[in-house]
DNA sequence: TTGTAAATGTGAGGAGTGCTCATATTTTAT
DNA sequence: ATAAAATATGAGCACTCCTCACATTTACAA
């Protein structure tokens, strides 16, 4: 019944975006409202075509009383593209964990852009997210943190598995390798099915290449 | 002096975007100097700060004027975009024009993209046209257009000089090689200098393992 | 229960945008 | 010179995101 704010300074900063840091429950539920009611509307129409009263309307709240919660509407924006990041994130370091030998990787690698390629299927609404993110410079860089960060998770599993290769050409690779990963799932989920899993499929076949044991 | 304005319908569309062919050798030299406007606009704000009334004062021609060459802001996005992709596809018909064996396929594909990095570095404007691109809906079916157009300069040369391989495989191979090149081009500009040209070369290192005899 | 201070909710309206349209001006053709 | 067609103009419309002064609710001690 009596839940206690978290109070002062240097509390957990749950979601950076949120103009002020959510601490009832209540309010928590209303941040959530928020974020479906906007992932409805993008949606139907697009995060450039939602409007921020017609996210108020839906969640049942006023204007006021969203700008409180989201500083501008960019800040929804970069929220959910946290959340869908961090989902990819886990999704790829769940694969990568086991991988043991070359072998290994690679099918893991296979798998993991198979998963990929349904997870973007299945949300249409992380293509209009990531369009959004391109047109504002701010959204931009959190774009190309998350391709360094799986770029890591790649180059520490690739590393592990083929230690003769020169570190630095494995960063480099596998830092382009998973953002020109994400750059395929979006063509291949913007054209119509089959075209879309050749091209998938076209990717794989590219990078699977550079798997093998003779390093150049 | 006097200068004919072509009247009739089915003359020749210049500029498709335009709201009216501008007939007349001044409106075509207004264009322009619209167009060279935008260009400034964009470089110091980006494309999403830059404003109507901005271009048309610093053209010196009224709001009214602006608009009577361009339907919309996004048209005069839209014909940039559509100038800068006519001059990648000069640029790359020209570099596989000559070539005729595997080994100068190779070798064009590394300098074209040298080139091609060399473009993107010298117009910063490209790169803030391409977010614009992604952020609409009508715009990024032209950029889809573009690779596929890419896709087919490059599979055709390269059907040529590996006649064995089959050609959905080539087709699909080609269109991704070429929309991921862009990709490679965009993040490799967004980051400093020395990492740019890691990322370019990686990439073409990469992709090179794919022209080579051994067709699998 | 009641009082008080903090937290939260409200929506009219400010500031600024893209774009239109009735009107004025310039060019062309006769 | 004159009519007609093409072009130029900018006040203002419709619409946006977002603010802020004020109302309401909650938390908790007296």
């Amino acid at each position: 019944m009596i839940e206690e704010q978290t109070p002062a300074a240097g509390s957990i900063e749950e979601e950076p975006g949120l103009r002020r840091t959510p601490s009832q429950k209540r309010s928590r539920e209303r941040v959530e409202n928020i974020l479906s009611c906007a992932i409805r509307l993008i949606e139907e129409k697009g995060s450039d075509a939602m409007r921020m009263s017609e996210v108020a309307a839906m969640a049942g709240i006023s204007i006021g009383s969203l700008y409180q919660y989201f500083p501008d509407k960019a800040a929804i924006v970069r929220t959910l593209a946290e959340r869908y990041n961090a989902a990819s994130r886990d999704c790829i370091a769940s694969e990568f964990a086991k991988v043991t030998t070359l072998a290994e990787l690679r099918c893991a690698f296979s798998a993991l852009f198979d998963t990929y390629y349904d997870m973007f299927l299945a949300e249409p609404v992380m293509r209009d997210i990531w369009s959004a993110m391109q047109a504002d410079k701010t959204l931009r860089k959190l774009e190309l943190a998350e391709s360094r960060a799986n770029g890591c998770l790649l180059a520490e599993t690739w590393a592990r598995v083929q230690p003769g290769t020169p570190r630095e050409r494995i960063d480099d690779a596998a830092f382009l390798i998973m953002h020109l990963g994400e750059c395929t799932m979006r063509v291949a989920v913007s054209v119509d099915r089959p075209e879309g899993g050749r091209i998938v499929a076209a990717y794989k076949h590219m990078i699977l290449r550079e798997f093998v044991a003779d390093a150049t």
